[in-house]
DNA sequence: TAGATTGTTAATCGATTAACAATC
DNA sequence: TAGATTGTTAATCGATTAACAATC
């Protein structure tokens, strides 16, 4: 048992979903020089209420002082070490089309906390061709780079039909922590952890809203349910 | 007032997000030419449990039949208008450095229902370059797409420095619908809808997951908190 | 001390789940 | 009719919110 309260009970999922932007929000305080702030002032910077952040708070420990607010670097830290940012994972891109490409120029990969290790794709006419200073290897790379290197987390940037196949090889070396930009549910075990990003699911939702709109312009929607629109 | 039921009550934002993975999940069975399929079925496919799947798709009315399942062709078109996918949205995408680029000639903003009308960049030195066969154009040629096409949707993928400006340019000419790529919270009218991609914030969540799977093989944590999982 | 702001409580709200009556 | 599967109910669970006691 650890004196660490978070090592006790679980956070919440909603609540860990929540900390990468209160730890951009003190970062973004940080640099305008800004010492210590109010659950007021860091809830407004992340869009959020101040009774959510302060809840939130409350189940990583207690950081903040009565009266006074909260110590930006002090916080931040405590939400790095809570995120497990202050080492850095090594991070495999898989598939080197246009997604793949951008993904290993974006920034945001190589933020504190990342190290992209390595950039496989199954196509050999691309294997050896250098893509932000990285050599693209083959798949068979990774039993590898997962002893070598200590890769922790991978992510598909492949097409949708060779998503499982390449998963499945991610799951095989020991990878549990998948990101999948491809448009397809992956089945994995259970102690593996997949997360999606997929472009043209939030278009369609958003696209469900506009449609509302325009049927609410209309005259079309029961004028009461439309107000609560989203 | 409208025979829709789904017109009258609001359709709840949880299940709103799920919709387009049924739809997706019905065209694979479509497209290996099943026309029928049990609530069973198809949440396995979408990776769901079927009464949750039930639960849903009764928000949207009654299209399935009892003791035989759902026509799949039929399904997937009362979820595709349901999302207002039976018109073609127009969107455009604002800063093309790497990600932009790749949104462009990403297949997932050609799908069905959307179609990119204008890609469109704040650097003079991009203007007039053809990306996926599309000329960047400047800012200022919004308002035009927005009386000329009807553009409805404006998809962010410049740095956080200039989203929120990008945004507000947006919102004036009456973009309601923002899909924001860069790593900052937005500030909208009440009216409008963003909704955010964040590649390093999906790393993070991951990263918290693995450190904790770190910490339990440590036996840092409760055994019992840990099994949770997530 | 007086003022300010946290951390926590309790109420509310929304989402999930299992079970089953309705019905094809 | 008998078997199968939907659509709905009711219970449970988790997340949000407002209010405020604790305390700097």
């Amino acid at each position: 048992m650890s004196a660490d309260p978070s090592a006790r009970r679980g956070i919440p999922d909603a609540t860990v979903a929540r900390l990468p932007e209160y730890l951009r929000a003190l970062t973004g305080f940080a640099e305008r020089g800004i010492t210590s702030v109010s659950s007021e002032e860091l809830a407004s910077a992340a869009g959020v209420r101040s009774a959510k952040l302060r809840k939130d708070l409350s189940h990583l420990g207690s950081y903040g002082v009565r009266g006074v607010g909260y110590e930006v670097d002090h916080l931040a830290y405590q939400i790095s070490r809570e995120l497990g940012l202050t080492q850095d994972w090594p991070v495999a891109i898989i598939g080197m089309g246009n997604l793949g490409h951008a993904l290993a120029a974006y920034s945001g990969f190589a933020t504190r906390g990342f190290r992209v290790v390595a950039l496989l794709d199954q196509d050999s006419a691309l294997l050896g061709q250098q893509i932000a200073g990285i050599t693209v290897q083959p798949m068979h790379a990774l039993p590898s780079l997962v002893a070598d290197q200590g890769l922790a987390i991978g992510v598909i940037a492949t097409p949708a039909a060779s998503a499982q196949h390449v998963c499945d090889q991610l799951v095989a070396v020991g990878v549990r922590s998948i990101l999948n930009f491809a448009p397809c549910v992956l089945a994995v075990p259970d102690d593996v952890d997949v997360r999606k990003v997929d472009l043209s699911t939030e278009l369609q939702i958003l696209a469900f809203h506009e449609q509302r709109r325009a049927l609410a312009a209309e005259g079309a929607l029961d004028p009461v349910a439309e107000a609560v629109g989203r």
